[in-house]
DNA sequence: TTGAATGTTGAGGA
DNA sequence: CTCCTCAACATTCA
């Protein structure tokens, strides 16, 4: 479940150990992950020199002297560093060699993407984002908001608006602030929507400071320190409210599930 | 065997 | 134009 939290971590990572690599060997193992044809994807970067490494969202961006690369890990998946070649891990759809003898190894076990864009706003899936979740001041996340009618957290998870948030990390943020998944934007008071902001930035930087997820593994193939312990309803179903007690829920929202503290995260008043 | 699971897109309708 | 729902898609697990 990468989200923003693990691919922020693992941009820094590759950033601090790609750039200035030059790209000698491209190894595309499933085709599908791609924009363009194989043979364009490979011919595109052979020979690249990495520039930067950032991210937008949950798409890790890698900037290089003959275009951008563009890696999103969907469902799950990793991005691993290899010193040599002989301990690959079994599934693998793309693997990167480097003149230094390094790798980087991307794999995924469901929906990810591997693209290729000779400029980054050629990219319609990473152009249309919104701004990162932790770049948002509280001012600009009530601009997002205003005149705005629908549920919050078809909002928050909506990636041209705010780009980062999944159904992971959306969870207890709502439950922190005392929202119900389903409340209409247009019902939440100035309070509400301030410790609905201040919530995310939390467990967002919570996360980021704790390594990440622990279900995911940065580039080195560490898992994270953020765990069912730093959640607070998110997954804990039928256990006691940390607040009051009640039986966490799980309900339906949309094509999602939601976690939920029924008496603290009420739809009516 | 069935359905649900972290994501994204596109189509369609209110 | 906005917002919601549905289905589809590279898989894995209970």
């Amino acid at each position: 479940m990468p989200e923003l939290p693990e691919i922020t971590l693992l941009a820094r990572q590759m950033k601090d150990e790609l750039v200035g690599k030059t790209i000698v060997g491209v190894t595309v193992l499933q085709p599908k992950i791609l924009n363009v044809p194989q043979d364009s994807f490979c011919e595109a970067l052979n020979g690249a020199r990495l520039i930067d490494v950032r991210h937008h969202g949950k798409w890790i961006t890698v900037e290089t002297t003959q275009g951008w690369l563009m890696l999103s890990l969907g469902m799950g998946g990793e991005i691993l560093l290899f010193a040599d070649d002989r301990q690959f891990p079994e599934k693998r759809q793309l693997v990167l060699t480097f003149r230094d003898g390094t790798h980087i190894v991307v794999s995924f076990w469901w929906f990810g993407y591997a693209h290729y864009a000779e400029h980054p706003e050629d990219h319609a899936m990473t152009a249309k984002l919104g701004p990162n979740a932790l770049d948002l001041t509280l001012d600009e996340f009530r601009a997002l908001l205003r005149g705005r009618r629908g549920g919050i957290k078809s909002f928050l998870l909506n990636q041209g608006h705010i780009a980062g948030i999944g159904n992971v990390y959306v969870q207890d943020p709502l439950f922190r602030a005392r929202i119900h998944p389903l409340r209409k934007i247009d019902t939440l008071t100035d309070d509400e929507i301030a410790a609905l902001w201040r919530a995310l930035q939390d467990t967002l930087q919570g996360s980021i400071d704790l390594g990440g997820s622990a279900w995911e593994m940065d580039l080195y193939g560490k898992k994270g320190g953020w765990s069912e312990e730093q959640m607070v309803v998110a997954y804990q179903e039928s256990k006691p409210c940390p607040r009051c007690g009640t039986a966490v829920e799980k309900i339906r929202t949309g094509s999602t599930s939601t976690f939920i503290c029924p008496q603290c995260q009420r739809l009516e008043p």
